[in-house]
DNA sequence: ATTAAACCTTGATCTAAATCAAGTCAGACG
DNA sequence: CGTCTGACTTGATTTAGATCAAGGTTTAAT
């Protein structure tokens, strides 16, 4: 149970204006008039841990944010093989406008909240409202680059790289959501089973156990408890990604 | 040499009418007025094989369409490894718009022809021609979905599976730019070395190597000279990718 | 022609991660 | 209070693909 669950089951009304998400989402760079338009067309839904969302190959019948919780992206093969193409985390979006069925899978993977919108009406608005529209190509082309980042982890990284990789991302933007406490979070859950790691990771569920825990013996996290993570050593578990040590871009 | 690059080099005008990738390009919605708006900003550039269309970390000046060859979209790590993080081929979008610095290295694989836009002048264009932004948001869209395909590849696939892969959707994409064809061309040239399939794929050069001739060995393929191609038989190529065997989308 | 420089192939060996196989542990439930 | 189930760990073994190494081709320049 976290803040932004009890935000919205406590509250008689659900104004747009202190969500929790409303600074990073689609409707970030929408004014107040525009923002009245979506709270009347949006309802909350919550969905736990393993239900589907959506499957791939069903009409998409909306649209929305993840408000909390985390879900997942993936594609699966018919022997079973099964790839996460996408970690949702609060203020992401989920579907695709201008495409009725859905091309992947969209799980709950903690408990999630949405913020739906059906998906019509909503794609209507996107053309009416260029601040909506504006937000959700700058969504795409983030999203975009960091499909691309994934791509080098995929193909180039080895099994620690990529486990000090998700461990890094996680942290990351568990900080961003509650700001002040740094730019990465020291300590958090990940919220994620060994397998959704390694369904993330293009690995199996043994070689993430036997990573994390040889990162555990290493001295660069700590475990309180299976999937509460505390980093000891941020700068060692930057370099254990085998990324740049000043990571971004220099805008 | 190919007929795209004579059109623009023995052309004393260079409509966008009657341009190649006219009908998948950045401008496909725009209507006459607004080509013509295009059509005086636009200048054509063509790169030699191996030659940077630009780096990580420059500044883009300008944006743009490739009209013909192709071009690689990668990223590399210090200790050299390297991923292609996308396969530019022509009608595909160069450069992201609301960016002053590029994310990723951009070369010609083989001859490039670019027709190339100023940045800022064409932001500036994209904010007030609906049908611009319109096709930019959908290819975008279309781009994330291939890089997420892209990762259940690098992900899960074996190399035998990722080089029929690679084989296959150009093969697509050669038929998509000569309609009338069918819908998968059966005879092309690779245009990639070894080496730049391998950092397409997640492989070595080796790997590609031992693969390919397997493929040729097994009657899958035909080669005809070292990157000359002929599918013998799509069907069972299609099988050796592991994908879905119906393949796209239900819409 | 001769040499050089890319590019590609092929073989031998090695190794990181997969696979196979038991366990352990913690919380849920009768 | 036991025992069941799902999540995790740990060990032994296998294997796909990497790495190391040596040639072979083709094209182009000297």
């Amino acid at each position: 149970m976290n803040l932004s669950a009890i935000y919205i089951k406590g509250s008689s009304e659900e104004k747009c204006g202190n969500c929790p998400i409303h600074h990073r989402a689609v409707c970030a760079y929408c004014e107040k008039a525009e923002l009245m338009i979506l709270e009347a067309m949006k309802s909350y839904k919550t969905y736990s841990p393993g239900e589907a969302i959506i499957w791939a190959g069903d009409e998409m019948r909306f649209v929305g944010s993840v408000v909390s919780g985390v879900a997942s992206l993936s594609q699966t093969m018919e022997d079973g093989r099964k790839q996460m193409v996408g970690l949702l985390l609060p203020s992401d979006f989920v579907g695709r406008p201008g495409r009725s069925h859905a091309a992947f899978d969209v799980e709950a993977t903690s408990e999630v909240t949405l913020c739906r919108f059906e998906r019509k009406p909503f794609e209507k608005l996107l053309n009416d409202v260029p601040h909506l529209r504006q937000r959700m190509l700058e969504m795409a082309l983030d999203e975009l680059d960091a499909a691309r980042e994934w791509m080098l982890l995929l193909g180039r990284k080895t099994a620690r790289e990529k486990i000090s990789s998700l461990i890094y991302i996680i942290a990351q933007r568990e900080a961003d959501l509650k700001p002040g406490s740094g730019s990465v979070a020291v300590e958090f859950d990940l919220k994620l089973t060994r397998e959704a790691m390694a369904n993330y990771l293009g690995l199996t569920l043994e070689t993430v156990s036997r990573q994390v825990n040889a990162l555990k013996k290493d001295g660069v996290i700590d475990l309180l408890g299976k999937r509460q993570v505390r980093i000891r050593d941020i700068a060692r578990l930057l370099q254990e990604t085998g990324d740049d040590a000043d990571g971004g871009l220099p805008c």
